[in-house]
RNA sequence: GCGUCGGUGGCGGAGUGGUCAAUCGCACUUGACUGUAAAUCAAGCGCCUUCGGGCUUCGUUGGUUCGAAUCCAACCCGGCGCA
């Protein structure tokens, strides 16, 4: 039925660490799993063979910004987004729902009662609900009203709209292995009442998307859907969220929502309790090490997170010790070698140091994959320690040495 | 030697009587970055500060003026042209 199998390895009990094996069209991937993001259909910078030599199994795109370029028509007459990107291991795609947070929705309550009856929603060419005037008294792109998002683009400033329905719909001419219902993403800044509207329509998208995925037979034995629990930070909302997204025949789930550090311990007990076990779920945009460490302690099988791309391209480096900005000049003359990495045994902090200031290209790249590689070699012990019974041996030893 | 143009904060380069501690860029310093509008962005960048402000700056010295980086003179230094 489901176009993934999940294998659960090791489990203590509900809601604990647990470890396991997804398998999908392209490959399997071992969870915890850490999906390293290449949103245009590129892991900025770094060639998918070097992903592989780094330990990745798994890669995140976007639909978003690949609906926007080159267009989902493109992607799927160059074969799928695993031939155009020449990835041919297991690929997610989120759905562009975090694009309607970051891009700037969760003020379109106003532009609700503008909400066009279903006849009317065309594709992404019919943005009928959209507000210039709003939008850019607000400095934002992106609206949101019952049936949808209609946003202008961040590249030409073309509108367009997303549906729930069209979501699916390019996601399944994208092609991979596992993509996300469309949802709401909200800002912690919201109120409770918007939390709540916010969560109830993500709700009915979620129906929509899978209705959605129903109706397309082929795509159905080539591609799993997860669906995504909200709620923001409110621990009733959330397991309202899980236990109704939770029954609705997902293949595995989404843990979505941008929440506060302090919030993401209670916000995940609240949200993977009620979800069926025997799925994968997925904690979606996270990535600093402790989330890590917290999200696998409370059931978490699968992240995705631009951490490693970002900050290694901007010259922030994992440590052992912690995070270090490798730019600084007390590094300039620094002789020790800047990563673990067996091949990166001859560069030394100092050059690493140089090649940022100097602005060469090699600096970014070099540090990219130092940070994919320590993140990957991070999710790889975690869930060794998992199997073995010493996860919170291993996590007490890791911030011993780690500074957060 | 004569003529001419020019000497501004680490560098480049604005500014040609008050709104100038002096636009801007670079460099430098610090900070940020969690489903990527990001190889990006923000702040600082003469000295002191009880953050109100105070003090010393625009080659040097002297002058004009209520007021000068801006006008005048001499000198020093540099480019170019002519000898």
């Amino acid at each position: 039925m489901s176009a993934i199998t999940f294998t659960i390895e090791t489990e203590h009990g509900p809601g604990t660490a647990r470890a396991g094996v997804v398998h999908t069209p392209h490959g399997s991937f071992q969870t915890p799993a850490f999906c390293v993001v290449g949103t245009k259909g590129t892991v900025k910078g770094i060639e998918p063979a070097d992903l592989k030599a780094l330990g990745v199994e798994v890669a995140l795109a976007n639909t978003y910004h690949l609906f926007l370029q080159p267009g989902e028509r493109v992607v799927k007459e160059m074969g799928g987004l695993h031939d155009f990107m020449n990835w041919q291991g297991p690929l997610v795609t989120d759905s562009g729902g975090f694009q309607v947070f970051s891009l700037g929705a969760g003020f379109g309550k106003k532009v609700s009662k503008f909400a066009m009856p279903e006849a009317e929603v065309r594709e992404d060419t019919a943005p009928a609900v959209y507000d210039a005037e709003i939008a850019s008294v607000h400095g934002r792109l992106a609206q949101v009203d019952d049936e949808g998002v209609s946003f202008t683009s961040h590249i030409d400033g073309t509108l367009h709209r997303f549906t729930p329905e069209r979501s699916v719909e390019i996601q399944h001419k994208l092609g991979a292995d596992i993509f996300f219902a469309f949802d709401e993403c909200t800002s912690p800044e919201e109120t409770r009442d918007y939390q709540q509207e916010a969560m109830d329509r993500t709700h009915r998208w979620a129906e929509r998307s899978l209705a959605a995925h129903r109706t397309n037979l082929d795509a159905q034995t080539k591609q799993a859907i997860f669906g995504i629990v909200q709620g923001g930070r409110y621990p009733d909302l959330r397991r309202e969220s899980a236990r109704i997204i939770g029954e609705m025949g997902f293949d595995g789930f989404g843990i979505g929502g941008s929440f506060s550090k302090k919030d993401l311990g209670e916000a995940l007990s609240s949200a993977i309790a009620p979800l069926p076990r025997e799925k994968p779920r997925h904690l979606l945009g996270i990535g600093e090490p402790e989330d890590l460490f917290e999200g696998v302690q409370h059931g978490i099988d699968m992240f995705d997170c631009v951490l490693p791309t970002r900050l290694g391209r901007t010259g922030t480096l994992f440590t052992r010790g912690g995070k270090i900005d490798i730019r600084k000049a007390e590094y300039a003359n620094d002789t020790h070698p800047f990563s673990d990495i067996p091949a990166f045994e001859g560069y030394t902090r100092g050059y690493l140091n140089h090649l940022f200031r100097a602005n060469e290209m090699l600096g970014p790249l070099l540090a990219s994959m130092h940070n994919i590689y320590f993140i990957q070699s991070l999710i790889h012990r975690i869930r060794a320690s998992v199997v073995s019974g010493t996860f919170d041996d291993y996590r007490a030893e890791f911030f011993a040495a780690y500074a957060r």
